[in-house]
This record gives C-alpha cells, sequence and structure tokens, in this order.
DNA sequence: TGATAAATTGTAATGATTACAAATTTATAA
DNA sequence: TTATAAATTTGTAATCATTACAATTTATCA
C-alpha cells in the first residue's frame, strides 16, 4: 500500500541493501503491484519506459537479492525441467534444497478444500514441500542460491 | 513392476496408441524407474545407448503422446518462469489452464501434516491447484497443448 | 574529497523445450 | 502381399527465461 520514497527506503535499510535509484523503483513497482505475481519480464517492461538504459539483468539482479533478503518471495508457476512419473495416486513431493533429489509423500489432497474456490473447476492438486532430506542434513555445508549447481549432482531417490 | 513386451503392447493398445519400438523402449523405461521422476534428458541418456540415432525430440513427443494419454504424469520441478510477489503470509495458488490467470487462496499450511517427513527439516510448502477459473468456464473453447500459447494472452488477476 | 566495495550494464552463453520439414515406419485395405 | 495414407521419428534451427562475466558507474564512509 505505502510506497512512499521514505516507506521503501526504511524497507531497504531494514534489510541493509544499499540505496540505488533501480532498487527503489523496482520494489515501488512491486508494493503498487502487491496482489499481482509479476516475473522479470513484466517489471523490465513497465520501469524500462521510466528508467532509459535499465537493464534485464538489473532486473534478475535485484529480485535475487531482494528474495535473498525476504523482501519478496518466489512463486514458481512454469517449469523448465519436467520430469514425468507413472500415472498413479496423487501425492506430494519433497524437494531437496541441497540435493535436488525428490521424495514422494502422502497427502489426503481431498482434505484441502477451499470454499474461495467454489466458483473454480479445480482439476489437479500439487504439494510441494522444500527443506532438506536426513542425508543432507547430516552433510550440511554451504547452500549456494543458484539452482543450475544443486542440479547436477542432484540423484533422485525415492 | 511388470515391464513385458505383451504388457507394455497392451497398454499402448489400451490407450489407442500406435506401436513403436522406440515408443516401446521408452515406456519400459519408465515402468522400470518406476519410482524415480525421470526427465527427458535422464531417459534420452540412457535409452540412445540402446537405440543407436534416437532423437532427443522423440523422447519428448512420445512423453508429451504418452501424457495426454494418461499413461504418465508430470511433475513440475523446476520453473523456467519465476514470479514474484511481496513477503506475506503463505497461500496457494491456483494456476487456470485456460487463460493462465494465477489467483490466490488461503490455505492452512499447517493443517497439511505428514508424518512421513518426520526426518525432514520442512522449510517450505506450497500448492498449487490447476483448472479453470469462473471466467474460463464460461467461455470454455479449444485447449491446446502447448503451454507457451496460454502464456501470451495470460493475465494476472487475483 | 577519494578509496573501495557494491550495483548496473551489455553481451554472450546456457539449457530445456519446441517448431518444422524430410525421411521412415506402421496400420489398413485392396 | 502390397500399395497407400497416416502417424512417427529424426535432425536442425529457433525460442525463451535465465545466468555468467567483465567493464563501467555509483554509493558509502573514512
Amino acid at each position: 500500500m505505502d510506497s512512499s520514497s521514505d516507506y521503501l527506503l526504511k524497507k531497504l535499510s531494514q534489510k541493509n541493501l544499499r540505496f540505488s535509484f533501480q532498487r527503489m523503483k523496482i520494489l515501488e513497482y512491486l508494493y503498487q503491484h502487491e496482489s499481482s505475481h509479476l516475473d522479470a519480464e513484466e517489471i523490465y517492461e513497465a520501469l524500462s519506459r521510466v528508467i532509459p538504459g535499465l537493464s534485464k539483468t538489473t532486473i534478475y539482479n535485484t529480485l535475487h537479492t531482494f528474495q535473498k533478503a525476504e523482501l519478496i518471495q518466489a512463486v514458481d508457476i512454469e517449469n523448465s525441467e519436467t520430469r514425468y512419473e507413472l500415472s498413479a495416486s496423487r501425492h506430494g513431493h519433497f524437494i531437496c534444497k541441497q540435493c535436488g533429489g525428490i521424495h514422494d509423500f502422502e497427502v489426503d489432497m481431498d482434505a484441502i478444500v477451499v470454499k474461495e474456490l467454489s466458483q473454480f473447476q479445480i482439476e489437479e492438486k500439487d504439494v510441494y514441500f522444500r527443506g532438506l532430506c536426513p542425508d543432507c542434513i547430516r552433510t550440511q555445508k554451504e547452500s549456494t542460491f543458484s539452482k543450475k549447481n544443486k542440479k547436477k549432482e542432484a540423484k533422485d531417490e525415492s
């Protein structure tokens, strides 16, 4: 709601983030579209009209920075790495942030009922948990931001 | 479990799918790795050693075919289009298969408890529902397979 | 004010996936 | 069995979001 400069500046400094014009504008835009789910492209399109010479890399960098600072959170909608399994009962998937391993678990999807969605036709329900698997809890080392690295060493058990 | 030729052939014909050597081998591989979450690359790596000249496009085509026939199901792990929202209480996301619109809804994440995961360190819980939003239920037309098309016309409300 | 660390920029690369057209294979009917 | 039409496979090129990286600019603080 409140997206005044003062407010945004405070938000940044609260998270020990440096000031920059681009940062301010991106944060402002996020607040101005609080109820949306923006992607880097949309933010870039909108702000490059206001900030000539704005680089898309800056958008990506800044979003990552904000995410690490927990100012924003990522919502994963589409996906580039689709994995397949034989059709079977729907179950939840636990993805280890460290090793990338995927572990199935049982969830009672029918128990997840949302009155809000009574007008919606629900065809699929997916539940994803993320965190550390037992193996990685033991050998908990560095945890890089890049997903690419994790994927390399990822092994799928379950 | 049973991945004999006869069994696989029956599976194909049950779904009105034509026979082909590649199809058989891919389906066989899926049955042989029933508890895994395979991606196209992994299947290609394994089978191209058995089927010289196998094309990766065939893997993609076949997996799509199997998915449409509901022989297999896709599990979306990583993602290429990340969307961001301000950090707030965690909520579920409904994604409309037709228009791509995203609608938030409240879920009591704490109510989703999985005893199976007692050894796991759960850091994030995500719930995704997919289907048709009220608007698209009304104007329900063709529904193409390609996600790309949908994205083009996607608009985010919520 | 100046030094230094951090942020921004632009370009090139990556990596999963898709588009497409030509060649091959399968199913079917004569 | 063979011809034929339709479906499948193949290979290459393109797409698209994202990342890597090095050079330039900017912010912060002594």
